[in-house]
DNA sequence: AGCTTATTGAGAATTTTTCTCAATAAGCAT
DNA sequence: ATGCTTATTGAGAAAAATTCTCAATAAGCT
């Protein structure tokens, strides 16, 4: 399972990190999720822990957490953040790109003989993550309806109609 | 391997997209190049064959194709695009984050047993290939050196002092 | 308590992607 | 060929996402 924060936090002042109030929101923000996040959730969060946190801050900080090896970056449309497992192995997501959740997909004989194949190409994976977009069975399901548009040009959401970004983050 | 231009072409018409110019030179310009290519690549070639050919044409006409199976999107730290394989089944890609490089990995029964494992749990992949995010056997070795900041706040490229915009994209 | 300097916040600036709408041209039918 | 219908385009604005700048702040260490 996923660190708690303390010992991610020890782990960063170890390297030499400070231990700043921003930080430990944003870390205490993806702990306490149970899910990954999106910049804006984070930002979010972390401001009700922490107000004045600003938004390159977080960037900031997810960046050094995903370098450190504590965070999982998952690229869908945009960029979204989890606790990386303690799992330290190759292992697969897979992330649904409607409702965005990530499910790991544990390491099994089959995985475990395609990281050979990797080896074997001596190509060396970066983060320890595979990510396998797709729908999840539960959105695949309902979801026989905004599914494929013939002529696309219609392509977004699926939860909302608010303009995208799900909060104040855009320019002014 | 790759389809050609015309047989693209003919499977557009065939669906009912018009085959205008901008189009052809965007298919053209995918098909002569024998790797994936960013927008700003896309772009400035298409520009060679259709020198009126706007910005939005070309994402319009990239995600028309996406859409249609004739290309692949790659998701590095930007998206790039490349030839679908007429292997329709799922695959894998080895990006090297690098040097933007994509290798086909073939399909193997490790592989196939994969696709099995993600039926199993009715997760439905979007896109025929699954990318994995490395460094390529070539950046690999000569990587010693750039490869890991202590403390990051250093990142970004390997090849250029440019300011990262490949050419004449950005605002004004 | 004082020093040093990594880190922050605010805002500007970049970069990337999407949208708007009048003008254009592809495909089809004369 | 000529004309119609309307999908598609180009230009620019706008939105969204990310990165940068720099003075002010506050961790960690004495
Ligand atoms: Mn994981
Ligand atoms: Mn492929
Ligand atoms: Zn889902
Ligand atoms: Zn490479």
């Amino acid at each position: 399972m996923h660190k708690p924060a303390r010992e991610i936090e020890k782990s960063l002042s170890t390297v030499g990190y400070r231990l700043t109030r921003p930080r430990r929101a944003v870390i205490k923000v993806l702990v306490q999720a149970r899910r990954s996040l999106s910049l804006d959730e984070i930002l979010i969060r972390a401001r009700k822990l922490e107000p004045r946190i600003g938004l390159a801050t977080v960037y900031r900080t997810l960046e050094m957490l995903t370098a450190e090896g504590h965070l999982e970056e998952v690229r869908t449309r945009t960029k979204r953040y989890m606790l990386a497992c303690s799992n330290f192995s190759l292992h697969f997501h897979l992330v649904c790109e409607r409702c965005q959740t990530v499910t790991e997909l544990p390491s099994t004989p089959e995985t475990q003989s395609l990281t050979a194949a990797l080896q074997m190409r001596n190509f060396e994976p970066c983060g320890s993550a595979v990510e396998i977009l797709g729908l999840c069975e539960r959105c695949r399901n309902r979801g026989a309806s905004e599914t494929k548009p013939v002529h696309l040009r219609s392509s977004p959401p699926h939860v909302s109609e608010i303009p995208h970004n799900q909060s104040g983050l855009s320019k002014k």
